[in-house]
DNA sequence: CGTGAACTGGTAACGGTTTTCATCTGCAGC
DNA sequence: GCTGCAGATGAAAACCGTTACCAGTTCACG
């Protein structure tokens, strides 16, 4: 252990195909919902191995996850792996990475006021993309 | 339905037990957690009927609800009926209710600035609060 | 009191995620 | 090319918070 994590990623069919089908989604995507996509596509993998490679993406940084309303996981492969905040449209998934140092100072000028130290937060913002609020039906 | 939902709210023991908990606690709990402490307290309340009273006072608007990043709900009863967000320390869960201009106003203007409408945005910071980064330990 | 609608709560079902474990497969090193 | 094996895979089972079901209880009102 004193030698990091050894051989850390060996290349494998399945750790290939997650981490380009996550590459080519604009939007937050469920792992179930990768699961089923790649089974359509021919390129079956397991839903365990799904969940296991998120993680390790999630935990190495190149992936966000956020959790819906009701408890389910999304994730998403994010362009910039420094801290942002994501826009995302509520109808189509799509979402846009976006920084603000507004929020950044307003997290951390409140957090200093009510005597709160090492500060994290948590932001998204949703709403109906342009695409989406000009052609109201859910097409596909 | 002309005459709304005929007498709606029947006081039970159970009802003003999970409205009083949740009153007397300064932080977010879980339903189990509600539930397993008005147990302790000799007051028990079945669990189904927690999670009963909590969904009709979060649709009812006067509790919060948010997820813990592994999924669980947690809820909370607030002062302030308006808009607000809040500030948990993520030791002893003691929440703080903030409201903030600064981030409305970014929220906002981010995504009119990517042609995003109908916008709505969660934000929770979370930190250590003064009491518990003074004294370490855990406590209870 | 009597009646019915609202409320309760044990239990079963659910759905997403994680664990288990037997099997498979990259990737050296021969 | 083979071979050995640590790491990877995935079907099935376990988990766990939450919800649905439904029979039994309670309360307001006549």
């Amino acid at each position: 252990m004193t030698t990091a994590r050894a051989g850390r990623a060996r290349s494998t069919r399945q750790g290939v195909a997650v981490e380009s089908l996550l590459e080519a989604s604009s939007g937050f995507r469920s792992a179930q919902d990768l699961h089923a996509e790649l089974r359509r596509r021919g390129d079956a993998v397991g839903l365990t191995t799904v969940y296991r490679h998120l993680q390790s993406l999630v935990d190495g940084g190149s992936v966000d996850m956020l959790r819906t309303v009701d408890g389910e996981a999304l994730y998403r492969q994010c362009a910039d792996s420094r801290h942002h905040h994501h826009l995302v449209c509520r109808r189509c998934g799509t979402a846009v990475e976006v920084s603000g140092q507004a929020v950044e100072r307003w997290a951390g000028a409140v957090a200093r006021e009510h005597g709160f130290t090492d500060v994290d937060h948590t932001v998204e913002v949703v709403g109906t993309c342009g695409e989406c609020s000009a052609g109201p039906a859910p097409s596909s």
